[in-house]
DNA sequence: TACCCGTGGCA
DNA sequence: TTGCCAAGGGT
């Protein structure tokens, strides 16, 4: 099958069957594209939706983003996960007010400089907002391409990469690039879909190698797999007598980077000291529950929560600041609270003021 | 190159 | 319960 014919088919599937009412398909200017590209990274359009709906209204252009405070930008991407995206796409944003003019280019150069875009964004934005014939390949075009042409091998190995992206720029059209780009998004999504492709609706599934073999699931190759590293950290809850709870900035690097959570103490140190040294607290201790482990992607977290109750009435002085802040449990979302730790805030949270219930 | 970075859905 | 996967990019 030839590029002209892959392309032909591939847009009279999308004219019948592709997504067409998409949020950021309604309007797609450059801004709202590069939003929703960002957002969909290594995320499903169910889950991003309701967030970029958020997004957009409360920040409709490049510089209304840009003036923002980033940590107003969190707190709306609290739960999506992948804090960096975030903190890019802020960052980018003053870069487009300080020296683009406030606009988004169209050299893909350009848009591929900004931090947190990478090839296939670049391309990705630029197809679907202004039809420029530029080659996407995430993960859908991937997986559709890898299948079609039977291409052997993990795509996150260079070389598997580079016959993927030879593939993507071969066949996409110099016509009704956004349309085309938007389909094979579509078709790997909807149809080429990586547990069940359901080759009957495929109008590829004629020129598809691995189809023609039976052998859709072998591609593309699966990743090698290695036991995911657990890490251990311990949380610190201090609590004050007006039941108010201690929360500490995360670094603006690693795990939910830039979000807030319990302190956390490192293990080899003593609780009551290090509050004593790090929070100039005078805590005690109640009694330890047991640790919890949070799974990511690529690692285990077991936490230990530490519940101790502080005496200092100097405290409040001492702490607010824009490291710390002092919290009831209705200002999590308002901090930028990841979802996990706002379960987890919640969860102990209540485990810990019943405690003291029980104890009153 | 090999990690690092989240969360929710699914079998 | 567990592992895998999803519109990737940064270091």
């Amino acid at each position: 099958m030839n590029a002209d014919e892959f392309g032909q088919r591939v847009l009279e599937w999308f004219d019948a069957h592709g997504r067409k009412h998409l949020p950021w398909q309604q309007n797609p200017t450059l801004y709202r594209v590069w939003v929703s590209e960002i957002m969909l990274q290594q995320t499903q359009v169910v889950t991003v939706v309701p967030y970029y709906r958020r997004f957009v209204e409360r920040f409709p252009s490049i510089r209304t983003l840009a003036e923002a405070d980033l940590d107003e930008v969190l707190s709306l991407w609290a739960g999506l996960g992948y804090y960096a995206r975030a903190r890019n796409l802020h960052r980018a944003a003053g870069i487009l007010r300080d020296r683009h003019g406030g606009e988004m280019p169209l050299d893909i150069a350009l848009v591929q400089a900004l931090p947190g875009v990478g090839r296939s964004t670049a391309g990705a934005i630029l197809a679907l907002s202004t039809g420029q014939r530029q080659p996407v390949l995430d993960g859908n075009i991937k997986r559709l391409l890898s299948r079609f042409a039977a291409v052997p091998g993990w795509p996150g190995q260079a070389s598997v990469l580079a016959r993927l992206w030879t593939l993507a720029e071969c066949y996409t059209p110099t016509e009704r690039v956004a349309d085309y780009t938007q389909a094979m998004m579509d078709l790997g999504a909807l149809v080429c879909a990586p547990r069940r492709p359901d080759c009957r609706l495929c109008p590829l599934a004629m020129g598809c190698v691995a189809h023609a073999q039976n052998r859709e699931m072998d591609f593309p190759g699966a990743k090698p797999r290695r036991d995911l590293p657990v890490r251990a950290t311990r949380m610190v809850m201090v609590r004050l007598a007006t039941r108010e709870i201690l929360l500490e900035r995360r670094p603006p690097v690693g795990v939910w980077g830039g979000l807030w959570s319990f302190p956390e103490c490192p293990l080899e140190a003593d609780v009551v000291d290090w509050c004593q040294e790090r929070l100039g607290l005078r805590v005690a201790i109640q009694p330890l529950w047991k640790s919890l482990r949070h799974t990511f992607s690529h690692f285990h977290l077991d936490i230990t929560p530490v519940p101790v109750i502080a005496e200092a009435e100097c405290a409040k002085a001492v702490l607010e600041g824009e490291r710390f802040v002092w919290y009831k449990s209705d200002d999590v979302q308002r901090l930028g609270m990841a979802v996990p730790v706002r379960l987890l805030l919640t969860a102990l949270t209540d485990d810990l003021l019943n405690y003291e219930d029980r104890n009153e």
